[in-house]
RNA sequence: GCGAAAGUAGCUCAGCUGGUAGAGCGCGACCUUGCCAAGGUCGAGGUCGCGGGUUCGAACCCCGUCUUUCGCUCCA
């Protein structure tokens, strides 16, 4: 049974064995009709979460007022009718039997009421508006099936009134707290990171005493039940988002918008996309709670998608909450405007930068994946290797002995022992050298230590570099701080 | 959910008109080996996605089912 993608179909050039070493979507048990989210295997985890640790500093750190927080994933049903969520991630959605498309109900009821508005009969479109509103509202799908019908409303397609039952997709996961499965215990597994900083945006700025313009950052799982869960860790149904939620004077969102945008881009530069494979997406439509919107998208072997979204979320998301809580969300703003007044009490707009995790991942493994020719004609070899940022890899450094005897591994050990609490190193005395040296390439490791006799006689060894694979020797004692700063997160941080 | 294609070892695949499972790579052990996937010996690993049918006999033919991929619907 195949449970890898086919990534030929997606045109993603990496072979399966190495998708094996860093992503899996295999699981012991695969009941019918489960899809089971792709995973991270073990150096999937470790390029993950170096990721998100730079992320985490690129907000925390590199911005004095940007703070952390790690809020619930089991929330409220309030906070998604806040947010819109309840509302908006709930989708009628009907079938006509011939042509085998689908159609939003609600969509094809409004596109009813337009006809009749072109056709100057405002008021029957606004009754026909009402109707639909008034039945799905009530949830009342049998009935809007019937006033489809009733409208005579065909498929563009076929032609026809051959339709199916009207059906509703939730694209929000639920579940009950406590045993007693009633309305009162129900809870969502939350779509969007957001809204957890948004209930917690008051506490954190009180306790931190933080004065707008500030951030909260957090990194965390969201759940989307997708219709369809496709393209590799594209679009999955369990994903993780790295969001930060800007607070700003109203009135000032638009400056912090484009300015967040130009940083965002830089992170995604400096964790090593080229720039020629990254570009804005402006949008046109707009979501209901935004006012300004930008996607960062990166050039897929399937073409660009988007890896992070920018968004200038107005007030809508804190208003709602302050309506449906009644606590206000508002802060007091000491500043002095042109008047020499205060700002006073207001509630802050928000810009929004939020990284799909496991999008920045599988772009950063596609860029990454890089195979060469070296020599020519009958000598020509390929060589394939992961240039991932060194701070980015599984493993920083491989230490390899040249031979198994005359105490190499001895040696080996020693300097494994001596790196391994600074960063994370692999040691290997089986195979030829230049198998290991392949493996690692493979993977990444951005450097080899090949340990020799010459080891032995005078404490040196040689650096074996995996983009040139071109050696230097150097003093043992060097090692550590001729890889570490190489390795060394700082080096992306410092250009962002 | 609809349509199309596919499913044989960890990976890539072969397996003829039906006759009881193969290769290369990879993996493990040992020998040899001083630098870019070296060589040798031995070994592990598959109820051919699953269920049923036809047949003396099914990886192969038929039916069903599951899963995967692609396209569509949706995508805050």
């Amino acid at each position: 049974m195949r449970r890898f993608t086919k990534l030929s179909n997606l045109r993603i050039p990496i072979t399966q064995s190495l998708i094996h070493k860093f992503t899996n979507n295999e699981s012991i048990h695969l009941p019918p009709r489960h899809h089971q989210p792709r995973q991270r295997g073990q150096n999937g985890v470790e390029l993950k979460n170096n990721l998100k640790n730079i992320w985490w500093k690129a907000m925390t750190q590199l911005n004095d007022n940007i703070v952390g927080v790690d809020a619930a994933i089991f929330m409220h049903p309030l906070t998604w009718k806040a947010s819109g969520h309840v509302d908006g991630f709930n989708d009628p959605m009907i079938d006509n039997k011939d042509s085998k498309k689908r159609y939003r109900a609600d969509q094809l009821l409004e596109g009813k009421a337009e006809v009749y508005a072109n056709a100057g009969d405002e008021a029957k479109a606004q009754a026909l508006l009402n109707e639909t509103g008034r039945l799905l509202g009530n949830n009342d799908l049998e009935a809007v099936r019937e006033l489809i019908i009733a409208e005579g409303i065909v498929c563009p397609i076929s032609g026809t009134a051959n339709w199916t039952e009207v059906r509703q997709f939730n694209l929000m996961f639920s579940t009950q707290v406590g045993s007693v499965a009633d309305d009162a215990s129900l809870i969502y597994l939350r779509p969007e990171t957001a809204q957890g900083i948004f209930v917690n945006f008051l506490n954190v700025q009180k306790t931190g005493r933080m004065k707008i313009p500030f951030g909260i950052a957090q990194i965390g799982k969201a759940f989307r039940n997708e219709i369809v869960a496709r393209q590799f860790t594209f679009r999955m149904r369990e994903f993780e988002q790295m969001e930060m939620q800007f607070f700003v004077r109203p009135g000032s969102e638009m400056g912090w918008y484009e300015q967040w945008r130009d940083t965002r881009l830089a992170f995604h530069k400096a964790v090593g996309l080229p720039a020629e494979k990254l570009k804005f997406h402006i949008h046109e439509k707009l979501a209901h709670y935004a006012n300004a919107a930008v996607d960062i998208e990166y050039q897929f072997p399937f073409g660009f998608r988007e890896i992070e979204g920018i968004h200038s979320r107005t007030d809508f998301d804190l208003k709602n909450h302050q309506e449906l809580s009644k606590k206000k969300q508002q802060y007091f703003d000491n500043d002095l405007d042109d008047n020499g007044k205060p700002y006073g009490n207001y509630i802050p707009y928000v810009v929004e930068t939020s990284v799909g995790a496991d999008r920045l991942f599988l772009a950063v493994f596609c860029n990454a994946f890089t195979k060469e020719t070296t020599g020519e004609g009958p000598e020509a070899k390929e060589r394939v290797y992961l240039k991932l940022h060194p701070a980015l890899a599984p493993y920083k450094a491989a230490i390899l002995p040249i031979t198994k005897k005359d105490g190499l591994p001895e040696k080996g050990r020693e300097i494994e022992k001596m790196l391994k609490s600074e960063f994370r190193v692999f040691y290997e005395d089986k195979d030829g050298i230049g198998k290991r040296y392949t493996r690692q390439d493979l993977i990444g490791t951005p450097f080899c230590i090949a340990v020799d006799h010459q080891t032995l006689e005078d404490n040196t060894a040689t650096i074996r570099h995996r983009d040139t694979t071109e050696q230097e020797r150097v003093h043992i004692s060097e090692l550590k701080a001729k890889i570490g700063y190489e390795v060394s997160e700082q080096r992306i941080l410092e250009k962002i």
